[in-house]
DNA sequence: CGCCAGAATGAGAATCATTGTCAATTCGGG
DNA sequence: CCCGAATTGACAATGATTCTCATTCTGGCG
């Protein structure tokens, strides 16, 4: 059965105070430099459990690293990502669900499942990016 | 300058026989039992090239591998691809290129591109398991 | 409260796809 | 035909993830 240990708990912390897609690394080093011991095999294993349970929401980044993030909301439902910051927004489109069930069934496919993701500038990087290649700069 | 070299002609040559999504493992294999002598290394840079000039679409499948396919057409679109025989069809989908740019700037990102792919099981796939697995064996 | 079976942990080795290295080879314009 | 730059290939190196296995916990039960 599964058991509620010092180190789950505190992967369930780390993976509460972060908002956006972090990796099984970067949390593995978070935990460390919060003092917590634990052994990046068992972070792996941790987040593995919960993505399975669907407790978290995992997907890969352009060069291949595996991220995890507790969403707010357990339903179905896809994100938008900064690509330079990781500001992550949590979307869902109805429509898009209903062409992929649409197009799955045309060409005789069944049991479809999808993946799309979204990956962006946010406002706020495009702002700060702006700043530093200003073309109006004194 | 771009050189065409023995290597190149017969990467893009098994490319075009493969009708799905291979693996630039899988490719060098293929390559070698025909009997082209050519190194992994050049396999996989070859493939980059290919990619990055938009002559093959590459994808990541769930394991991790990335995997390459030349396609019938160039513009953007994407696949619904069978996760058990790899049969690849090419699909695009008006709406869900403007909902995609409808939600990123409702959200106020820029610059935004979108990862969709559909897998699922086809036709022939589902009838040889429903076969091998069905509950009226003699 | 203390015990114990089995779940969980962790340090390091192992795996696996992909990329880097660098000397030797090969295109192809002149 | 010739030479320099592009390309190749064998092998090392990388980097994320998984495996191994001895040791350490958790939690239900008496």
């Amino acid at each position: 059965m599964a058991r509620m240990t010092r180190q789950r708990a505190a992967v369930a912390q780390v993976l509460d105070d972060a908002a956006d897609f972090r990796s099984a690394q970067q949390l593995h080093e978070r935990l460390r430099a919060a003092g917590d011991g634990i052994g990046l095999a068992t972070v792996y294993r941790t987040l593995q459990g919960l993505a399975d349970g669907g407790e978290v929401d995992v997907l890969r980044t352009a060069d291949g690293e595996t991220v995890y993030r507790r969403c707010a909301r357990r339903e179905h439902h896809h994100h938008l990502v900064c690509r330079s910051c990781g500001r992550t927004v949590e979307i869902d489109g109805p429509d898009v669900e209903e062409w992929a069930a649409r197009v799955s069934a045309a060409q005789g496919y069944a049991d479809v499942e999808h993946t799309i993701e979204l990956f962006g500038t946010c406002g706020d990087c495009r702002r700060a990016d702006a700043a530093g290649t200003d073309s109006t700069a004194p």
